[in-house]
DNA sequence: GAAGTCATGTAAACGGTTACATGATTTT
DNA sequence: AAAATCATGTAACCGTTTACATGACTTC
């Protein structure tokens, strides 16, 4: 039974330790979110079938009169986690609609190359902006604690990028409004 | 008409030049594909799609005896295209199974942890050179020409990657093998 | 008492990949 | 003669998102 890269989303999540369905989503979108997003319509139909397979287990856990059902890992559970873990490559895909159209740019002239690179600038400018916030929040920020390094990764990432277009958008030649100011 | 993102590569790829739908998947699977990819199974059906709301049209154009429709811009396709690269925003969707790995890590230890950056480090090292190959193919290598600088942005973002790997593989702490020889 | 949050779930739609089918031409 | 490439296309499948439904509890 090949599990889905989300199976292993949840796994890892009930790794660190037991949730429900709503708390696992609640923190997908606090950290992996910005490399690997899982909505409820994914969540709640996995953690069935991970139940079903023995690789999780739920058990009723009501807060006030809210009925709740925390999950946590079963021993086949861990074994998969940890199978997953040491086996190399996965899924590696990007869809960055920025890119096609700095790309696509040269078609419209420089004016429009300037312009996508200095949205994409803003854009990783504005995300990583966001991760500093979460970085702020964080209680765990050990140098060797992995889901800090991965955050990490992401502020130094999106500071890269935002750095690049902005260097590159002054390699750009001057636009024309401000050649005629110059003249 | 909303137009889906595959649907502007297709407009995109034929502002450079008319193609066949065979060609401009010869030519995403060489540019694009690294942050867009389409396969024929969607490439197809949205020429249909873009033909029939006139924004492409194709003519018959047969290379031998094989049967070949190329296709080219109609000014409402240009008109459209142009939009889209004039318009803010866009999908930025990433998946990225060794951050997941990554950020799981920690729950195996800081030997895990390591291993996952290294195959982080090595698969961003292996990418970079292939995007170097196709930097050495490149004929139009001037600095203003956006698909350069897309493709410039790709290997400065790969390197980045795998020398940030790297510098965070020396600070984690000495696995125990090591240890034990330094001992 | 209205709005927000906690909590679980499903159905429909969507975008995309994979695999397959067909057939001609070119290269080895 | 076989393998690779050119060329077009479709059907089945898959993972994911969106929107919706329900209901209890909490905060303003």
């Amino acid at each position: 039974m090949e599990l889905s890269p989300t199976a292993h989303v949840i796994l890892g999540m009930l790794g660190f330790e037991p949730m429900s369905g709503y708390e696992i989503k609640r923190f997908v979108d606090g950290s992996t979110r910005f490399f690997w997003a899982a909505s409820y319509g994914q969540i709640y139909p996995e953690l069935r079938r991970l139940a079903d397979e023995g690789l999780i287990a739920g058990s009723d856990d009501p807060r006030g009169g809210r009925r709740r059902t925390v999950y946590r890992l079963t021993a086949a559970g861990r074994a998969a986690l940890r199978r997953w873990l040491a086996e190399p490559g996965g899924v590696q895909e990007t869809r960055d609609e920025s890119l096609l159209k700095l790309f696509f740019s040269e078609v419209e002239g420089p004016a429009a190359t300037r312009r996508a690179l200095t949205a994409k600038r803003d854009h990783h400018l504005a995300l990583g902006a966001r991760l500093r916030e979460i970085e702020a929040m964080k209680a765990d920020r050990s140098p060797e604690s992995s889901t800090y390094i991965t955050l990490r990764f992401g502020i130094a990432f999106n500071d890269f990028i935002a750095e690049w277009c902005a260097a590159e958008i002054d390699r750009l030649p001057a636009p024309a409004a401000k050649r005629r100011e110059l003249a």
